[in-house]
DNA sequence: TATGAATGAGCTTTCATTCAT
DNA sequence: GATGAATGAAAGCTCATTCAT
C-alpha cells in the first residue's frame, strides 16, 4: 500500500533521468530552504540544477513533482541508513543505536528535512500520503523497538506510553532540524546523549508522584 | 524591542477595525489550515470573513498582514492566559500549572497554532522576527521556571539541560497541535499528564548509566 | 456653441457650492501638478480640500468634473483679466498690452496652466471641446488684434502669417508655464520684453519703423 | 552622465528583443496617442503589438518601460538624423539645415513626439531625467549653432537672446506636433520656411526700439 | 449637509506549462 | 534530448463611486 509514485519523464535513458533528477533535487532543496516551495519558481529550479526550463520539464510533469522527488530522496537515504536496524530484535542497545542513527541522519540532511516538513503539505494528495506513510513507518520502527524492550523486561511502559515515546523521539528529530538556531550551543552528540538519557530516565524510574505528593 | 507592529487601516472606527479583523482572522485560519497561506487567495479570505475584497483591503495593506494578524492574535491569547504565571516565583507546582495551561491553550487553539507554525515563514522579515520573539519569550518562561526550581533545590539539572528541557516542552506543544491525527487516542489531559510525568521523571532520577554500563 | 457645462451637485446652497468647489480646485491643482491627474485619488483631493470623500461627491459627479472645474476656473480668470482688451480696437499698443497681460496671467497661475495643458486630454469629450474652444478664443483674440494692426497699416503680414503668429504667441505662453525650469534666469518682464521684441521685429520685415518713430 | 537605461528582458535573442520591442512601440504609440498612457492597459499594448500579455512581459519589466522605450526610440531617431549636424561648424546655413531637419523629423514622427511630451511625466524618476537630458541636448545644439553664428558675425544676439531663441525653436517643434489640428492649412515646408524667416528676421534687424522709444 | 465604510470592476504582474525548433 | 519563447489563467491590490447613518 502507498507504493512509490513513478514520476513520468519523456526521457528514456534511465541513468540520465537519475542524474538530472539529482541535480534538480540538490538545487531545489537549497531554494526551497531559502524561499519556500511557493516562492521558488520552476525557472529558478532549472537554473540551479544547471539546465533550461524546457529540460526540467522533460524530467517531471509538474512543479510538485520536484517537491516529491526531494521528499522521496530523503526517505531513500533514511532507508539506506536505518534498514539494518529494521531487522534486528529490539533491545535497549538497538534502541539507543537507532536513536543515534536517526538523529545523525537528520543532522546530515538538515536542509532536506526542514524542507520536507515545511513544504510537504503542498504535495498532491497521493504524494502526501506516501510521505506521511514513510513518517508513520519511522514512528513504527521506534514503537517496535520500544515494545520489544518492554516485552523483554528492559523497560517498563504502558502501550500508550510507548506510542507517546515513539512520537516523542520522532518529534525531537524535527526539533533538531528546525530549531538549530536555538540550540546552537549543542553539538549533535550532546543532543543525542541528552535525548537518550532523558528517554531512558523517564522510562526507567519508579513512579514518582507529581503535584505535591 | 520588537514591538507589536501596527497594521495600518484606512478605517477610523477602532472597534469596527477590531470586529472586522476578528472576522478576517477566523476565516483566514480555516482557509490557511485547509490550503495553506499561499494557496489561499485574498478573495477567499474576504469571502470567508463575510465581506468584499475591497473591504478586506480597508483593514489591511497586504495579504501578509492577515497572516500577521493571525499570529498576533494567538500571542495575545497566550499572554492573556499565561500572564499570571509570568509573575509567580518558580516551583514545581507553578511549572506543572504552566505546562497544563500552555498545552490546554494549544488544544483550544489548535488550528491557529498549526497555521502559525506552518506559515510564519511567509511573514515579512520584521513581522517574522516579532513572532519568533514571542516564541523565545515562551521558551524563556519555561526556562525561568525550571531554573528557579533548580535554584530552590526541587530539581537537579545542568543549565544546558534546562535549556533543552524548555525547548522540549515548547516543541511537545507543537507536537500536540500538529500530530493530533497520530495521537487521536489520547485526551489532552492524558497528554498533559504524560508530558509532565515524563519531564519530572527525567529530571528527578538518580543518574542512570546508559549503554550497557 | 459649447456653452459652459453645468456640473451637477446635490447641494442646493449656491454659495456653499462655490465655496466648496474653490477649496476643491485649490487642493486639486497642487496635487495634479505634483502627481498628475491619474495618479491623484479622489480621496486625496477631498483631503486636500479639507473635507471627506462623501462630501466631495456632493459637489461633483465624477473625478473628471474636478479637472473640468480647474480648467474652467482658469478661463474665468482669463476672461476677467483680458475682457477689457476684447472690446478695444486693435493697435500695436493694444497688442503689446495683450501680450503683457496674457503672459503675466500665465506667470501668476503657472500651476493651473501646467495642469490644464498636461491633463486636459483626460477630460470627457464635451468638456474637452469646451476647453479647447476657450483656447481657440484666446488665439482668435491675438488673431483679431494682429489683423487689425495689418488693416491699419501698422504691421505687414499675410493672413497666414497672422495665424502662425497668433499660435506662436499662445504657445510661447505655454512655454513660460512649462519650461520655467529651463528659463529660470529670466524674469517674467524680460520674457515679455523679448517675446514682444521678437514678434515685432519678425513682423516688420523690411525695415519698418514701429511706433511712429 | 545619464546613460541609456537598459530595460531588462528575460529573452536572450537580441535581435528578437529588438523586433518585439519595435512591435510594442508601434502599438503603444497609437494607443497612447489615442487614450493616453494611463488609460491604456498593458493587455491592449500586447494585443496591439500582436502578442499575448505574457509575451509582453518577457520583454519589459513594467508598463512604464514601454513608455521609456517609446521615448528612447524617438531620440535614437533624432540622433540618427541630426548627428551629422552635431559636428559641423555653426553658420546660418547649418542652422537653417538644422531647423529643417528637426521640424521634418517631428513631422515624420508626430505621434511619437506628442506621446513623449504628453506622457513623459509618467516615467520613473531616472528615466524621466534621461529623457529630459535628451531634450536639453537638443536645445543645446541650437544654442551652439546660434552662438557660433554670433561669433562669426552672421548674427547679432545677446547670450540671453541665444538661450531664448533656442528654446523658442525647440518649442515651435512641439507646436507643430501638438497643434497640427490648428495648423492644418500649413504644409510642413511652409511651417519651416516661416519659422526660419521669422527667426532670421528677428535676429538680423537693426535694433528696433519698442514701446515708445 | 457631511461622513466614511463598503463595494467590485479592473488593473498590473507573475509563473507553471507547452511546443516548435 | 535540449532549448527558451510564448501563453494566459490567476493573483494581489487600487480606487472611483455609492449610500446608510
Amino acid at each position: 500500500m502507498n507504493k512509490k509514485r513513478e514520476i513520468a519523464s519523456s526521457v528514456k535513458d534511465e541513468s540520465l533521468i537519475e542524474k538530472r533528477r539529482e541535480q534538480m533535487i540538490r538545487g531545489a532543496v537549497t531554494l526551497f530552504k531559502e524561499k519556500g516551495f511557493h516562492r521558488t519558481t520552476t525557472r529558478e529550479i532549472a537554473k540551479a540544477a544547471g539546465f533550461s526550463i524546457g529540460t526540467l520539464y522533460e524530467y517531471i510533469r509538474t512543479k510538485e513533482d520536484v517537491l516529491y522527488l526531494v521528499c522521496d530522496s530523503i526517505y531513500d537515504e533514511v532507508h539506506t541508513r536505518l534498514d539494518r536496524l529494521d531487522i534486528e530484535q529490539g533491545s535497549i542497545n538497538v534502541l539507543v543505536t537507532a536513536i543515534e542513527h536517526y538523529y545523525t541522519l537528520i543532522d546530515d540532511m538538515q536542509d532536506e528535512f526542514v524542507v520536507m516538513y515545511q513544504e510537504s503539505k503542498s504535495l498532491p494528495k497521493d504524494a502526501l500520503s506516501y510521505v506521511l506513510n514513510k513518517e508513520i513507518e519511522m514512528v513504527a520502527l521506534f514503537e517496535r523497538l520500544l515494545t520489544q524492550c518492554v516485552d523483554n523486561g528492559e523497560i517498563k511502559m504502558t502501550p500508550k506510553e510507548v506510542v507517546m515515546a515513539s512520537h516523542h523521539l520522532f518529534v525531537q528529530g524535527q526539533m533538531w532540524a528546525f530549531r538549530r538556531w536555538a540550540l546552537r550551543d549543542f553539538t549533535i552528540q550532546e543532543f543525542i546523549d541528552m535525548q537518550t538519557k532523558f528517554l531512558l530516565q523517564g522510562m526507567a524510574g519508579e513512579n514518582i508522584s507529581i503535584q505535591g505528593a
